[in-house]
DNA sequence: GTAAAGTCCGTAGCCACTACAGAGTCAAGC
DNA sequence: GCTTGACTCTGTAGTGGCTACGGACTTTAC
């Protein structure tokens, strides 16, 4: 199939499947006459593991190394096992400091009166650090 | 006092600060006979009100929008008021998203039974499309 | 006097794309 | 056969928010 067609079978975006090439997270495929690139099933997959890995927030650099353990039949999956819960500790904080900022913005929101400049809350909170929670 | 000082004073790295007033943010200070830059209290409360809009998570384009909000004397606080509540939603939004996130990764996570590669949960999980939750 | 630290400027790198420009190719309709 | 439009190719530049580097200069400390 075309690119564009692996493109809509794996959910991925045109120009992003050839930037997944050219940093060699894909593999080149195969090219008919013209230079149109072919791909297969197995492309697909491989496509659908990548969007699939940023969906779960994974960086380019872990699904590489996820795609390395998967393609290792030998090992244990205790590697990818490490590395999903490190993770999910990773969004685990960041979850946090979110929490962290939601809580101080919504603090300083209720604390603003609606009136002039010179009281607003707001503007006062971002003026100084952080209250300790 | 010097660029260095000014960065402890206001908890903003050094060339962050070159940073803010290449793109416009800070204006550019003063310079003594050398071409060294001399900021005063005014430069470093912009910059902490800056640390402090990034660390609440505002871009830099909507911390520009609140520096030129807070230097308008004249205004209600309205616009600020719609900011700030604009970028609370967003915060909440994120904060869903890891969620589901966090939540398919556990859900995977505790599918992994720790044996071998071809029965691995995890990798598994990254083929297929999320399922509904 | 010399060495270390600080400052200057400009540029390039990071991540994960996205968006172009300009050229070539293919299929359908006339 | 010709045109039109859709598709594909390559390479490059842009995004945001920094961070890091190199090479030149100045200041400070001993």
């Amino acid at each position: 199939m075309k690119i564009s067609e692996a493109a809509t079978a794996s959910g991925c975006q045109l120009e992003t499947i050839r930037y997944y090439e050219r940093i060699g997270l894909l593999p080149g495929p195969v090219r008919t006459g013209n230079g149109y690139r072919v791909y297969g099933q197995h492309d697909v997959a491989r496509l659908r593991f990548i969007t699939r890995g940023r969906e779960l927030g994974f960086s380019l650099s872990e699904i590489r190394d996820l795609l390395r353990l998967a393609e290792d039949p030998d090992l244990s999956c205790d590697d990818v096992d490490r590395l999903a819960r490190h993770h999910l500790a990773e969004i685990r904080e960041r979850q946090a400091e979110l929490q962290r900022m939601a809580q101080e913005l919504e603090r300083t929101i209720a604390d603003c009166c609606g009136g002039r400049r010179g009281t607003c809350a707001i503007l006062g909170g971002l003026q100084t650090p952080a209250k300790p929670v």
